[in-house]
RNA sequence: GCCCUUGUAGCUCAGGCGGUAGAGCACCACCAUGGUAAGGUGGGGGUCAACGGUUCAAGUCCGUUCAAGGGCUCCA
């Protein structure tokens, strides 16, 4: 307990430091742009920004500058003095600064306001401050960069321009943060998508577009093909639906009304107009609508790898983490209200077993309840957003519940992901849907002979194959566990004498279902280690005369000097035990 | 969609004040090559993102478009 309250300590005394930058860094700025509009400048995590409302563009030589006078500033060692003023004070003090009166206005009458002045620059200021500059650390902080931000976040606002930093307690705390960033740049699934050949994306075919090359193709079967049996294995069934849909469709589904500026403009043909699919459910509907339903059929559980269409802002669109073309890996649960409870508890453990299966083993719900504006009963509701946070529980899952924060059409469980950095990712999700089963009027008759409204339950446990694939990406640094990646084994004779061996070795372990490559380029096989190093394949194995005549290999693993030797019967043995038990390395 | 930055060979990049392109890696050829992260020599490859303009002359200056990056916004 004391150690957790001295770590909050330290976070706040950060926010005092990083807040109390955004002061320096403002007057910095002021002393080179004198005529300079101030907005607001918080402390945010890792850091701080000001917004400005400039004369001209900030360029990067501008942030040395700023920089260096924030140093000055901050050796000066000014106090943060603060005083209390009255709300006409203070609109006389800020009297050329608009934004300033702005957030004077909108402060409540009764309320004091306080402004903070340090050296020449006195800022409207709900504190507080470190008690000086002095307090400050010239070398641990940073100016990172200069980006456009809109007065208040709202597009029909003036665009200001904001100036990020970052700052710590001490330089050895900044020298970190920057070797994490470098760390963060360098698994940038981008990058690495480029260096390993994964895939690729191309302007004059479309942003946002993804195209899956070899590599990236055999790691996506991977997944896939796992993801296909874990879902036989766990009681769904497979169906595959059409990717566009006459407008009949998402009129009932009510997409056209609500959703069209999420989705791709129509096609007419025969005198209809279709529209690409952004979502699979419509179609799901379409099955089940197909026929009656007893009770006894249910619960029906549909997966499709169902690749969908939207249009994201070209702003928005960022690798594979924001696209316009993608593929859930979808499935709607539709069933009774008597097993909704026990249909959640399932799918919250698959969804957390598969996640396992990948690699990740630090998860966060984030259960979202009943805004004003909803669709369906109260006691549905009520009945879903009990059985939500009966499963986390049951789960032990960490929590949080956003109250009000759900889709109009129901209740839902996001669970967020830890990778190996600690950074956080959305991943799965489990939403009721009170919504559609009532639009396309689907029925299912009860034990009693009457017909009533099933339960609909949508959910992705990836969310999409490629958001997945570029999470997986920086999660393993390119590095694939032995069952994902591309190249299993690449085989590099020492010499020419040997290349009949390697292919002998490559051949067998081929037919063993191992993916292997001999390298019989004419490089030296110094050359072809380094090849198969930076490849990332997790294993090398290297074939000379001792190799040959006693049938063995020599295995080097990625990232390690050392070499083993076992016979290639052993090799076999032992990397299909990697791959079955989807072990890293 | 908005603000800023960027776009030169498959990749990473160089090209002071305009005078129609360079390097390393990769690729191809030849020579060399027997033990754990790059052997040597030579060669091919670019309408300098696209379109339009200024100019005797544009990779270089101006405009528009497309795309990428950093943000904002949005996110059923």
């Amino acid at each position: 307990m004391e150690e957790i309250m001295a770590e909050d300590k330290n976070v706040s005394h950060l926010d005092l430091v990083r807040h109390s930058m955004a002061h320096v860094m403002a007057e910095a700025v002021l002393s080179f742009f004198p005529d300079a509009k101030i907005a607001i400048g918080p402390s945010i995590e890792n850091g701080f920004y000001y917004d400005f409302d400039l004369s001209r563009s900030l360029t990067i030589e501008d942030l040395d500058l700023i920089s260096d006078k924030m140093k000055e500033i901050i050796k000066e060692g000014g106090a943060f003095e603060k005083k209390v003023v009255s709300k006409k004070e203070a609109s006389e003090i800020f009297s050329n600064q608009p934004y300033k009166l702005e957030l004077i206005e909108a402060l409540p009458e009764v309320e004091e306001i306080s402004i903070y002045t340090n050296g020449a620059f006195t800022d409207l200021c709900r504190g507080p401050h470190v008690e000086s500059a002095s307090k400050l650390n010239p070398q641990s902080f940073k100016l990172l960069s200069v980006a456009g931000a809109y007065w208040r976040g709202n597009e029909n606002n003036p665009m200001l321009q904001r100036i990020y930093g970052t700052a710590w307690s001490n330089p050895k705390e900044l020298r970190l943060y920057l070797t994490q960033l470098e760390e963060i740049e360098k698994r940038d699934h981008r990058k690495l998508g480029k260096e390993l050949d994964l895939f690729s994306m191309h302007e004059e075919a479309g942003a946002g577009l993804v195209y899956w090359h070899p590599n990236g193709a055999r790691i996506r079967m991977e997944v896939e093909n796992f993801w296909r049996a874990q879902h036989y294995d766990n009681g769904y069934e497979m169906v595959y639906t059409p990717h566009v849909g006459k407008s009949w469709l998402w009129e009932t589904s009510g997409h056209l009304d609500f959703y069209k500026e999420g989705m791709y403009p129509k096609m007419e043909m025969d005198n209809a107009d279709f529209y690409a699919k952004p979502m699979n459910c419509p179609f799901h509907i379409m099955i089940y609508n197909n026929s009656k339903h007893s009770y006894r059929d249910l619960p029906c559980r549909w997966a499709e790898l169902g690749t969908v269409y939207r249009y994201e802002k070209a702003g928005a669109l960022h690798g594979l983490l924001r696209v316009r073309g993608f593929t859930q890996d979808d499935a709607h649960i539709i069933c009774t209200p008597s097993q909704v409870e026990d249909e959640i508890v399932e799918v919250l453990r698959f969804s957390l077993e598969m996640l396992k299966a990948f690699g990740f083993t630090e998860y966060k719900a984030y259960i979202s309840t009943k805004p004003e504006k909803s669709v369906g009963r109260e006691e549905d509701w009520e009945l879903a957003t009990v059985s939500l946070k009966k499963a986390v529980d049951r789960e032990g899952l960490e929590y949080e519940i956003d109250n009000g924060g759900g889709a109009f059409y129901g209740p839902k469980i996001d669970i967020k992901i830890k990778d190996a950095l600690g950074r956080e990712w959305q991943l799965s999700t489990i939403q009721f849907d009170f919504n559609l089963p009532e639009r396309f009027k689907m029925a299912f008759t009860d034990s009693d002979g009457v017909e009533k409204r099933p339960f609909m339950i949508h959910r992705a446990l990836l969310g999409s194959i490629e958001r997945f694939f570029g999470v997986l990406i920086e999660h393993y640094a390119g590095a694939f566990p032995v069952w994902l990646s591309p190249e299993q084994v690449r085989i590099v004779p020492v010499a020419e004498p040997f290349f009949e061996y390697a292919k002998e070795v490559e051949q067998l372990l081929k037919k063993k279902g191992i993916r292997a490559t001999a390298d019989l380029s004419d490089d030296r096989m110094n050359a072809k280690i380094r090849v198969a190093q930076t490849k990332k394949i997790p294993y090398a194995l290297i074939l000379g005369e001792n190799e040959k005549s006693q049938r063995s290999v020599s295995m080097r693993p990625r990232f390690s000097r050392e070499n083993i030797s076992m016979a290639l019967d052993e090799f076999v043995d032992f990397v299909r035990k990697k791959v079955a038990d989807k072990e890293t390395i």
